[in-house]
DNA sequence: GATATTCTTGACCAATTGGTCAGGATCACG
DNA sequence: CGTGATCCTGACCAATTGGTCAAGAATATC
């Protein structure tokens, strides 16, 4: 598992760091199999052994970037708290979602090109902390539903579909991109006011 | 462009179609890159250069798939008709394109494959066809809403999650089972039960 | 400044992969 | 049944790719 001796030097803190950085992009745009070590190397400014150096295969790299940025992809799932305002706590989720769609669309893909080819190298993550995490916001929507502060839907399911009306912008990019014909980034504010009314529609209890 | 003589024969459309099939199953689950023509040739019970016989090159499967599926892939869109009632019109899209998720998981993966890497093979396909089918029914939809008959939102955004929403079972299918631990596909239903409650608040134009 | 450790690289390798080709097998058809 | 077109294959090729290795360069430490 671990490629390094114990002590963690300056230069192996920037070198992994570089590393990442670069398998993140290059990962991200094409995918476990379209990656190359020499793209991942060059992108680095380093040579491909001496990746290889610091990780002992190119799986390896993969595998630390999943893993890494797990933690942080689920934090705004986290935020969502128990005695806020119901549907102002989803809707700050959605919100606080497709920021992260906008300020880290690679993240993103990297998630999505694995999950969408079978997620062979991070199941056990799928099946750890992200389900124990659902299972537990599910719980806490359930409750709110109980008490009449939200509109009965399934929870699981209403936590999909904020991932996938979020996560589209990022995913998705060129689609989205190619229907608006818009260069820049002004849709991400048009899919926040769109978002925004849909949900609150969507989960107003007077609907119940 | 053309790969055959003008004549078809027999042998040629039984064998087409089979290379065809057997490139959507190893395509979809490896994407562009991650799949081998010797894959391909094996599900498909030929041999490689028998392949290459039918087909110029590996690119040239992978477009003939992607093009030859778009128009199938639109048909759910089509059906909205303008002189239906609207919230149900929408509903009853939402549910086609559910179902096009569970019948054909091969296909939207191929798709979300493609597009996540940037669609660098059917950009003109998206541009074209469907942004053409896009704008139309963005008008009729914004025609309904201004007739009060439905809520006001972005139509093309509106579209966006339905298609987010429902490919969402298909794209991120190991996930979802992950999450909710069935083997079978009794959360369709589920997705189902949910998408319905949630469009049908969410579309209620009583809310205006 | 000696020396042990860490870092870096060019050269190399075996496996995989997309694609070619010459020639043989099979088929359609008069 | 003969013949031309279609279909199929084994052998082969060049390029790419993940990964190794021995040896040299840089760095830390005393």
């Amino acid at each position: 598992m671990d490629t390094l001796p114990p002590r963690t030097t300056r230069i192996q803190k920037k070198n992994v760091s570089r590393i990442l950085e670069a398998a993140l992009d290059v990962f991200s745009a094409n995918g476990f199999r379209g990656a190359t070590l020499e793209q991942i190397a060059r992108a680095a400014g380093l040579s491909k052994p001496n990746l290889l150096y610091y990780f002992p295969s190119k799986e390896a790299i993969h595998v630390e970037l999943l893993s890494g940025l797990m933690s942080t992809w689920l934090d705004p799932l986290r935020l969502i708290h128990p005695s806020g305002e119901p549907v102002e706590e989803l809707i700050g989720y959605v919100i606080r979602k497709l920021e992260m769609s906008r300020q880290f669309p690679r993240e993103s893909r990297l998630f999505a090109n694995e999950i969408v080819q079978g997620a062979p190298r991070i199941m056990p993550l799928i099946e750890g902390e992200l389900r124990e995490l659902v299972e537990e916001k599910s719980i806490l929507i359930r409750r709110w539903q109980d008490a009449g502060r939200l509109a009965r839907m399934e929870p699981r399911h209403l936590i999909f579909s904020i991932w996938a009306t979020t996560q589209h912008y990022a995913d998705f990019d060129v689609q989205v991109r190619g229907i608006l014909s818009e260069e820049d980034e002004r849709h991400f504010e048009d899919a926040r006011a769109f978002l925004e009314t849909f949900y609150r529609n969507a989960l107003d209890p007077a609907r119940g």
